[in-house]
DNA sequence: ATGACGGTAGCATACCGA
């Protein structure tokens, strides 16, 4: 049971780069982030001609969300419940591998950084913590279900020294600020286990790397993309790793993907 | 200190990203 979490910064734009990835990663369940398109323009048949059943919450232009699957998806939430967005990034739904359900999610977190030509406006890092705590708030209630739930995508905090190639150029980025790694490690201390970190406690796991200059030969990383499983996922984590085959090859997007295999009952 | 680099909308350049 293998599920992976891919920022594919734009679906069409990579639709040759994920098919050569799913063809040759073959996982059951794939998170997608920034489709950057809405359904009309979301390619349904390809995808399908690939194995994969897809739901999404599209958006053109920016953000957007889908899940990918093998097996059957019903969706069950589109958009975090409680928390009015004009942007597309949340995506919940069941999957059923092996006789066994999976509640999985699609998550887009909000960069909150200020637009270059505006430093003091605040309002994106505003709207960043706003939408944290209205998905850690959600997080809550998905854990009394008690189920195996994965909650896998970019949710761009980097949430140690360890999570980036340099702490000191990040100490004041809004994926770095105190505010927003203590909401990260919030979801950790109400019972999330982050599956990376799990395994690989001291381990480089970077997933991003810019598109400017060598950043990806020289591994100028960035740990932002994260698979985070509920007690009973947890359970059965079987292993954890940073598949870079997507960033490596042609035309690839910033983000690479990041997958976790987990032990059915009956594996 | 700044920009690189890439995607989209829409047709020049602005916005977004991390």
């Amino acid at each position: 049971m293998k599920i992976a979490a891919y920022n594919v910064n734009s679906i069409n734009a990579r639709l040759e780069n994920l098919l050569a990835w799913l063809s040759k990663a073959q996982p059951d369940i794939v998170l997608l982030q920034e489709i950057k398109a809405e359904h009309q323009a979301f390619p349904f048949f390809e995808l399908r001609a690939a194995g994969y059943d897809a739901k999404i919450l599209g958006q053109k232009s920016y953000n957007g969300v889908a899940i990918l699957s093998r097996h059957k998806i019903r969706v069950t939430a589109e958009g975090l419940p409680g928390f009015a967005d004009d942007n597309a990034r949340y995506l919940e739904a069941l999957v059923t591998v092996g006789g066994e359900d999976y509640r999985v999610a699609a998550v887009y977190a909000p960069n909150g950084n200020p637009p270059y030509n505006n430093p003091d406006d605040d309002s994106k890092f505003i709207y960043k913590l706003r939408w944290m705590e209205a998905f850690y708030n959600h997080a809550a209630v998905l854990l009394q279900k008690r189920e195996k739930v994965i909650l896998g995508g970019d949710y761009n905090v980097i949430l140690t020294d360890n999570d980036v190639y340099d702490p000191e150029l990040f100490r004041n980025n809004a994926l770095f600020r105190p505010e927003v790694r203590s909401r990260f490690n919030a979801l950790l201390y109400q019972g999330w286990y982050d599956a990376y970190r799990v395994l690989h406690p001291a381990a480089v796991g970077y997933t991003y790397w810019d598109y400017a200059g060598a950043a990806f030969a020289a591994d100028l990383g960035l740990r932002i993309d994260y698979l985070l499983l509920s007690p009973d996922a947890a359970d059965e984590l079987k292993s954890c790793y940073v598949d870079k085959d997507p960033r490596s090859a042609e035309k690839p997007s910033d983000h690479t993907a990041l997958v976790v295999e987990l032990n059915g009952k009956n594996e």
